[in-house]
DNA sequence: ATTAGGG
DNA sequence: CCCTAAT
């Protein structure tokens, strides 16, 4: 299945201030919206866990997936136009052009798994060698905009950080991921899904842009002899995916021609290099619309948004007959809009494949003395940052949005045996509730909360070998707690497809049209007032596995060593912090302790209460006794 | 960075 | 969940 997603994410340029407290999860900074829904933030949090993951360990993956790493430094010559604190500032471009990976399920048949996938990623199927693996695979392309290497320039991850010391007068890299593709397949009762991200701001590119990009590209290639212009795998792929046979259903629009003309030049950062190099004034508009871009996180192509998914018939085996209830089975994220297709259909299913989502334009900023590992992991909390909240599903059929979610999908004229190649899927901006047009202010603060990149420039931790390693151990367990607990809240949430509002909205704010002065007004806001607090976190209630999770691991540690038992029972959890879980024993005794008409939310089995009170009665104790015994007088005198 | 406890 | 103080 694929679905196509899209999303503004960030911008580029600009400083953020120091993170604050990194033990915060990025869940918390990228919060967007309180309200979340939880059943797509599940989804996207597992897809950006797989991302992470296999990002991750691509490194020991193989020679067949090389870890291509391009460097590239580009001096901004002369921004006078740009904010001061870029003044001095080199950029460095990096694009992760894609990353391929076939995830199977462990307890699944790797080559069952593995094919699906493939196939769906290149739908001419002209491609599958490049995309068939035997594991875990993962091919992983990092190349610069205006230069290129071959991957066998950079065996080591050594070499590749040598690279990037040649040019150390900045302390910033700034990044920018293109797309990261990861087909994925759990069973033969889930779809398998490919998740590109792609940039999407060709629209703001205009065809002038074009030869500025061309010229540009020269005079980079400095310190690379080696680098050759050109389009690579992961373009091709790309324009594969968008020359398939496959519609998208969106109507084509502005949009979509520039985008596919980007595609077929094979690379579109240079646009916006172009853009950027010329400093012109259409460099200001496009900023500020990036800001207003990422205040709603739309996109807002004059409503075309999104990208859509392009079902195929039910040929492919990938897809699901019944799997609303299978609390034990995992559900791919795609899994979502697949039961919402479905959902009221009767005896027939209507079999839909969502083939990619796209997610344009991620930013990352990172110490150029950073390790490809540290890289790799800020990546991976980018996306997952990304991907975790602030989205929203959005269903179009034949071209136009379904608003209505009440409505089925035999009413609309979907049945299980037609019109399924004319469903698409958008992923939105789960933001704007509220009209913002009247509240500038508003959307000024709101460009806080909702822009990612504070997120994307999430600092990157020590440079380490050890730490991205660590997180790799064991990719499969992670990936299947991580499954099964968005499984979980995805049971726990219905899901919120609505579509109003968003497409306006956007196209509102993008279309208005803005000035300079007031798009410099924003940025000194941003930084100001409260770049650094970070939204709450969307509420998450802990699921009935995962308290048994936490009552196990307190009944063994004690109600103490909240670190150790974050790490036995939570470790693959990102968003449980030792607090989180802390607080959540704090309750848990409370629940306990009132009675059972009292108790809010999913119901607790009365036998895990039990438990919580028994240790929580044993630990107390436990822990009174080791006081009187180190601090005797004090009780003594007590 | 963790822990503990109030809000 | 958040925030703080104290470790």
């Amino acid at each position: 299945m694929v679905l196509q997603k899209r999303l503004d994410y960030g911008f580029n340029g600009y400083q953020v201030p120091p993170i604050p407290r990194a033990a915060r999860s990025v869940r918390r900074r990228c919060s967007l919206k309180r309200k979340t829904d939880d059943k797509q933030m599940c989804a996207f949090d597992l897809l950006a866990t797989v991302a992470g993951k296999l990002l991750l360990e691509d490194k020991s993956s193989g020679k067949n997936q090389p870890s291509v790493v391009e460097d590239s430094v580009k001096k901004e010559e002369k921004n006078e136009d740009k904010p001061k604190e870029d003044q001095d500032c080199y950029e460095r471009n990096f694009l992760f052009t894609e990353l391929v990976s076939e995830i199977p399920d462990s307890n699944l048949c790797p080559n069952e798994v593995s094919r699906p996938a493939s196939g769906i990623t290149t739908s001419d199927g002209s491609e599958p060698e490049q995309l068939v693996n035997d594991d875990c695979k993962l091919r992983l392309g990092i190349f610069n905009p205006t230069l290129n290497l071959d991957s066998s320039n950079f065996e080591s991850e050594d070499e590749s950080r040598k690279q990037i010391k040649m040019d150390r007068k900045s302390s910033i890299l700034v990044s920018s991921v293109d797309s990261v593709k990861f087909p994925f397949c759990k069973d033969h009762n889930t779809p398998c899904g490919s998740f590109p991200i792609k940039r999407d701001n060709v629209k703001l590119v205009n065809r002038d842009d074009d030869e500025n990009y061309s010229e540009w590209v020269k005079p980079s290639t400095r310190n690379n002899k080696a680098f050759r212009p050109s389009p690579r795998f992961g373009d091709r792929k790309i324009r594969k995916l968008i020359a398939s046979k496959h519609c998208r259903v969106a109507p084509s629009m502005k949009d979509d021609e520039n985008y596919n003309a980007d595609t077929e030049r094979g690379d579109y950062l240079n646009r916006n290099i172009g853009l950027k190099r010329q400093r012109s004034l259409r460099d200001i508009p496009f900023k500020k619309r990036r800001l207003y871009d990422c205040s709603s996180m739309s996109n807002s192509d004059e409503g075309s948004d999104g990208i859509c998914s392009v079902p195929e018939n039910g040929t492919n085996g990938g897809v699901p007959s019944s799997y609303p209830a299978r609390p034990g089975v995992s559900q791919t994220p795609i899994s979502t809009a697949g039961e919402h297709t479905s959902f009221h259909a009767r005896n027939h299913h209507v079999k839909l494949k969502i083939k990619s989502f796209r997610v344009p334009e991620l930013f990352i900023e990172i110490p150029e003395t950073a390790t490809f590992g540290s890289l790799k992991r800020t990546v991976m909390e980018a996306v997952n940052a990304v991907l975790g909240g602030g989205l929203r599903v959005g269903v179009i059929f034949q071209g136009k949005k379904i608003r209505d979610d009440n409505k089925t999908l035999l009413q609309t004229g979907i049945s299980h045996d037609n019109k399924v190649d004319t469903l698409g899927f958008t992923l939105e901006p789960n933001s704007v509730h509220a009209p913002r047009q009247s509240f500038p202010e508003d959307r000024a603060v709101q460009l806080l909360h909702d822009s990612p990149q504070p997120l994307a420039r999430y600092p990157p931790a020590p440079f380490t070998r050890s730490a991205p390693d660590t997180q790799s151990d064991n990719p499969g367990s992670n990936f299947n707690n991580n499954f099964i607990e968005s499984d979980h809240d995805s049971a726990a949430s219905p899901s919120d497809i609505s579509l109003h509002k968003s497409i306006p909205q956007s196209k509102a704010l993008v279309t208005v049209p803005t000035t300079r002065p007031d798009a410099l007004a924003v940025v000194p806001l941003r930084k100001s007032k409260r770049s650094e607090s970070a939204q709450r976190r969307i509420r998450r209630p802990f699921t009935v596995a995962e308290v048994e999770a936490l009552v196990q691991a307190v009944e063994k540690l004690g109600t103490g060593r909240w670190r150790d038992v974050k790490l036995r029972a939570f470790d693959s959890a990102k968003h449980r912090t030792y607090v989180d879980l802390k607080d959540k024993w704090k309750t848990l005794v409370h629940t306990a302790r009132i009675s059972p008409q009292q108790r809010r939310g999913e119901p607790v089995p009365q036998e895990l209460l039990d438990r919580v009170l028994t240790a929580h009665a044993f630990w107390s104790q436990q822990q009174a006794k080791q006081q009187l015994k180190s601090h005797p007088e004090t009780c003594l005198l007590l």
